[in-house]
DNA sequence: CAAGCGTGGGA
DNA sequence: TTCCCAAGCTT
């Protein structure tokens, strides 16, 4: 008897993803390096975000071979907006593997995606589902919406709950269109059953829905607990050769924003360790996210007489030994985090300015 | 298992 | 403005 109202709910939901769902560029035909790229920007940002980034990620590394071989510098640039750039080198280290290992064939199951740098139970799952019409579900942030009210299940953060939404999908996961199934869940819990004003009055599953039944929608899923925001005082340390109107960009191994290329970074106490390279610190400041942290950040400008950095300033930075010296132009072309960016830009405004210019031929 | 990791957009 | 968070993975 329950099985039944299930399948009727299955084939409800289908019909209205096969009538209502959004035209993504993915979901013209079904293309599994497509689908893996994906899959993968979409990892906690959102549609807006990665619509754009993923024609343009497309257009510039059509297939696996082409990401195995990009510069990983061209790769940060292709990712810029979407954050997460550790995302973006597993997809090369993927990609690297599926050429180098696998002779260019795309793994064949979820339990070979699980194998790829980047790919846990949901990214596989979502490329099995898609892609090899594998019967496994995929469970991410709005599925869990949607599991927890038509179960009206409060309990979903927890192992014991994560595994009863799992128990019950795989349960319900129809074998003819399992990859339909699971872009069907994620994108009735996008635009219908929303996390706030979900719109019941329209859902598909409304006959099916406990939590709409029981009137508890409010309540399900209850809100996960949030990290407080820590604040954090952040120098970015411009190093400049004015004659040649250069900039040094380093190679950052560790704290924020690691194994991406930019300015070197300091904190506020690291500082002073530079006062011998008579760092001058401009005015004005500028805000950053990342993660909890609540970035201030402020820019030292440090006039280099040589091309070297020392190696003592080189391991209390945490930068590796390449040293980019590019000039003022190509610099906003090819800084790829939002940071940097932020930075340079306040750096700019700055130095537009004669007062400043002064100060800083002064420091020569 | 909890912590760490980026960003842009919407409320 | 400020806060919150979105199709998670790795360690």
């Amino acid at each position: 008897m329950k099985k039944v109202l299930i399948d009727r709910g299955v084939r409800q939901l289908l019909a209205w993803y096969d009538r209502d769902r959004r035209p993504l560029p993915w979901r013209q035909q079904v293309n599994i390096y497509h689908t893996w790229i994906c899959e993968v920007m979409s990892q906690q940002t959102t549609l807006a975000v990665v619509l754009p980034k993923f024609a343009q990620f497309i257009q510039q590394l059509p297939t696996v071979d082409d990401l195995a071989n990009c510069d990983e510098e061209i790769l940060h640039q292709l990712w810029a907006g979407l954050g997460y750039y550790a995302r973006a080198r597993n997809l090369k280290k993927g990609a690297e593997f599926i050429v180098n290992r696998l002779n260019g064939r795309f793994p064949q199951s979820y339990r070979e995606w699980l194998q790829i740098p980047g790919c846990g139970d949901y990214t596989a799952a979502a490329i099995a589902s898609i892609c090899l019409n594998e019967k496994v579900p995929c469970i991410d942030g709005n599925v869990i919406r949607v599991v927890s009210r038509l179960l009206a299940l409060q309990d979903v953060w927890s192992t014991a709950g994560r595994s009863r939404i799992q128990d019950y999908l795989t349960q319900v996961i129809p074998s003819d269109r399992p990859g339909d199934f699971n872009q069907a869940m994620m994108e009735l819990g996008a635009t219908i059953c929303r996390k706030t004003k979900p719109r019941c009055d329209i859902c598909p599953l409304q006959m099916q829905c406990l939590a709409y039944a029981n009137n508890c929608i409010e309540i399900c899923p209850p809100k996960k607990p949030r990290r407080v925001l820590v604040d954090t005082e952040l120098f970015v340390l411009i190093f400049w050769h004015r004659e040649t109107d250069t900039f040094a960009i380093v190679e950052r191994t560790d704290g924020f924003l690691a194994k991406t290329r930019g300015f070197p970074l300091t904190i506020a106490h690291q500082l002073s360790k530079l006062d011998r390279w008579q760092p001058l610190q401009l005015p004005g400041k500028f805000t950053h996210a990342i993660a909890h942290h609540r970035i201030t950040g402020r820019i030292c400008v440090i006039q280099l007489n040589s091309n070297d950095i020392d190696i003592s300033m080189r391991q209390h930075l945490a930068l590796s030994k390449t040293l980019h010296w590019m000039n003022r132009l190509d610099l906003s072309a090819k800084l790829s985090t939002a940071l940097d960016r932020k930075a340079f830009q306040l750096f700019q405004n700055y130095t537009y300015s004669d007062s400043i210019c002064e100060q800083l031929a002064l420091n020569l």
